[in-house]
DNA sequence: CTGAAAGCGCTTACAG
DNA sequence: CTGAAAGCGCTTACAG
């Protein structure tokens, strides 16, 4: 099946009237829409999206945009395909594609998002993996492209964001540690200039203060986000003098390799060392002893991020009442048996 | 900076002359063609791809279709995201762009690809996870639209795909194991439908009877495709009476979850159990003793991949002579410690 | 409720 | 080498 016009044609009705009836519009004949439909069905009909594009301004296409770094690759970091189901589950509801657009490795992600914008292939962009300083941010809202970016950053002044609780998660982790005597601990934080670095390391500091805790600058460590960042951390922990008794984590497979570190020096986790993880995930589920770490639903996740960016555009504003643009999304104590010692001095 | 008649109005010129220069026609002044790329990138102008592409005829969009299964998002499986660097390696050379189209997990996978195919969203198709009987593959062939399969499938004929070397991986494995003294060798196969089970458990059929050696149905253990997998084909296996003494295992990850159990069980791998992986992979190079597995670049993969679809794609056939439209990609065996002790019986 | 017509933003024969 | 015009496949005011 071609075109509209062959479908009208078939049918003997004007192309308007086959448009109409297809988009549910409500002035039509019953009768007439039911052949209508009828008839796309069985002859394979779909509105070609160049046409509908080109005339109603919009491409119901919702982008995703995904930087596939070497270490995205290497960890098999599957973060953004579980959002996936939740942003698919609203956007479905409005007859709105998700396409995944990744940034190949080697073209600046400001350009690509540039082009893949000024294209006009999508209405909407989620972007992720946000920078302390991001241009793209400062480029959406100029551009006044709808957008929402999953993760804060110091771009940009007031626009749509969802992040992770990363101060609640650095105070609840702070505050079991020092319960348990700990008074030296390590953070693992990432070495790139990502956001959530800086908010990680800021709420561990604040979390210390207000245990009375000094900040040791040293107890930094600032490794890859992956196993393998895991596995370096755990070496430079043992190297620290004056070693630290617990160790908190920004990256939730680091656990995997820093336990890995542990075993080999002959350090146990959960008994020498409190270890408390990031988001709980299945490949770091068993781990012995188990790791105390935090639970979130991705899915749910996704979900509320299509629904503040379905609350930027206006087609959609009415229905998903702005209200908070900004959130910060919770996450759950999983306790394990990797912090679950206490220090006597 | 809205459409090329701003622009042809800001150069003074019209707007027939903007599209060649923007396009690269040879019949346009090279004086004119510099002043209009000049103020296309002062003014941000990229061409709407709704109006090229109701014109043309094409979107210069690629697909990628991606399944969304539970076991993909729990294993972190990253396969395609290492894929995509070689896709479009050789994509940007032509400006296509590649979008990655996830499958929504309650959406049959068929219907979904079908409404891709008929909006008229992407020029051509990657698929992957072929089914034994695929109908993708039968309807995108009579659809005629072009498309490459990545895993051979029963249906559909004659059409282009790639497929890892299963059948040489199999061998080499069963040969090396043999060699070793092995006479009962497990195998651990996908539970499901997907195509590259069949291939690979008859490739091992073969193997073991070129050597000389009994088939066992009851050493073929179906697992799931994941750590999780590995681990359950453990247990199975040390259920087995007259226990195999070595295993080859069809899924990379499995190794991860395999060794966990022989552990748990005192079975030392490489030493009371030879364990050959298949893809070799960053998350399993940790493992001890290290395990034998095979090696290959994704990003090959993905750049014959792209070469593949271009060479069915009639505006690019000229540059990538069809030849080979079918390609078993071989592995390189990589040897570890895992098989590397002998059976004396 | 339906049809005829305009026009979305481009590219590309066609004239000159 | 450039311009004027047609037309890709749709949706949507506008008339009736």
């Amino acid at each position: 099946m071609k075109g509209i016009r062959q479908l009208a044609k078939h049918l003997d009705i004007s192309i308007g009237t086959v448009s109409r009836a297809l988009n549910d519009k409500p002035d039509v004949n019953e009768e007439t829409r039911k052949r209508v439909l009828a008839a796309a069905e069985e002859l394979g009909y779909v509105a070609n999206q160049s046409g509908r594009s080109l005339r109603q301004g919009t491409t119901n296409v919702i982008g995703l945009m995904i930087e596939a770094s070497q270490e995205t690759v290497e960890n098999g970091d599957n973060f953004f395909l579980s959002v996936t189901g939740g942003l698919q589950s609203v956007f479905t509801r409005h007859k709105l594609d998700l396409v995944m657009l990744p940034c190949p490795s080697d073209e600046d992600p400001h350009e690509y998002l540039k082009r893949m914008v000024a294209r006009r292939v999508v209405d909407a962009m989620i972007i992720s993996a946000t920078q302390r300083i991001d241009k793209r941010i400062d480029f959406l809202s100029k551009a006044k492209i709808p957008f929402v970016a999953l993760g804060r950053s110091s771009s940009g002044g007031n626009y749509p964001w969802i992040d992770l609780d990363f101060e609640g998660v650095a105070a609840c982790a702070v505050a079991r540690l020092v319960a348990k005597g700990h008074r030296r601990i390590a953070i693992a934080a990432p070495s790139t200039d990502i956001n959530l670095g800086y908010v990680f390391v800021d709420a561990y500091r604040q979390a210390l203060e207000r245990h009375g805790l000094e900040f040791d600058p040293s107890l930094i460590i600032r490794v890859k986000s992956s196993e393998q960042g895991g596995y370096q951390a755990g070496t430079e922990l043992l190297q620290l003098e004056n070693r630290p008794t617990a160790i908190i984590l920004i990256y939730e497979l680091m656990a995997i390799g820093l336990y890995r570190r542990m075993v080999e020096a002959g350090v146990v986790p959960g008994r020498d060392l409190a270890v408390i993880g990031f988001r709980e995930e299945p490949r770091a589920r068993f781990l012995q002893p188990t790791l105390t770490c935090f639970r979130l639903s991705l899915r749910d996740l996704g979900t509320k991020l299509a629904e503040t960016l379905l609350a930027t555009m206006p087609a959609y504003s009415a229905l998903y009442p702005k209200g908070a643009q900004n959130t910060i999304w919770p996450l759950e104590l999983a306790p394990g048996e990797s912090d679950a010692f206490t220090i006597t001095p």
